[in-house]
DNA sequence: CGTATGACGAGCC
DNA sequence: AGGCTCGCCATAC
């Protein structure tokens, strides 16, 4: 597929549902780049404004916010999530067993990036 | 085309 | 437990 990589992270993350969240390492992984994590993020970094895209649903293994504490960016994150319901415990931690995403099947990867090709 | 850059993550100490 | 290092990898320059 053409698409770069950072235009299929933008894709799948659209598909988290409101007070729901997912990782930078399951985003890689659910694309077939299990190692690119890292990657994820400078993608959201770089979300393109004009299009809607959730990035505030993207956060790190532990279930926290990656910005640093306090900056702009994490009081902004944490307002969006905790506005859909998203609970935040004592440690500033997200229970991804609770509002963990489940995710999408390979089949259903496969026909997200198709259909934007 | 080589080097730098992280909104990461797993592992080691 | 919590902090630090080191590997990773698509992009940016």
């Amino acid at each position: 597929m053409k698409d770069a990589f950072f235009d299929q992270v933008y894709q799948l993350v659209q598909r988290i549902p409101p007070g729901k969240v997912a990782t930078y390492g399951q985003i890689a992984r659910l694309l077939g780049q299990p190692r690119a994590a890292r990657t994820v993020g400078w993608a959201l970094r770089a979300t393109p404004e004009g299009i809607a895209v959730p990035w505030q649903r993207v956060v790190n293994a532990r279930g926290t916010v990656s910005f640093r504490p306090g900056s702009p960016g994490a009081v902004l994150q944490r307002g969006l999530l905790e506005d859909e319901g998203v609970v935040f415990d004592e440690n500033d931690r997200i229970d991804l067993r609770v509002y963990g995403w489940a995710g999408l099947d390979p089949v259903e990867i496969e026909q997200l990036l198709r259909r934007n090709m």
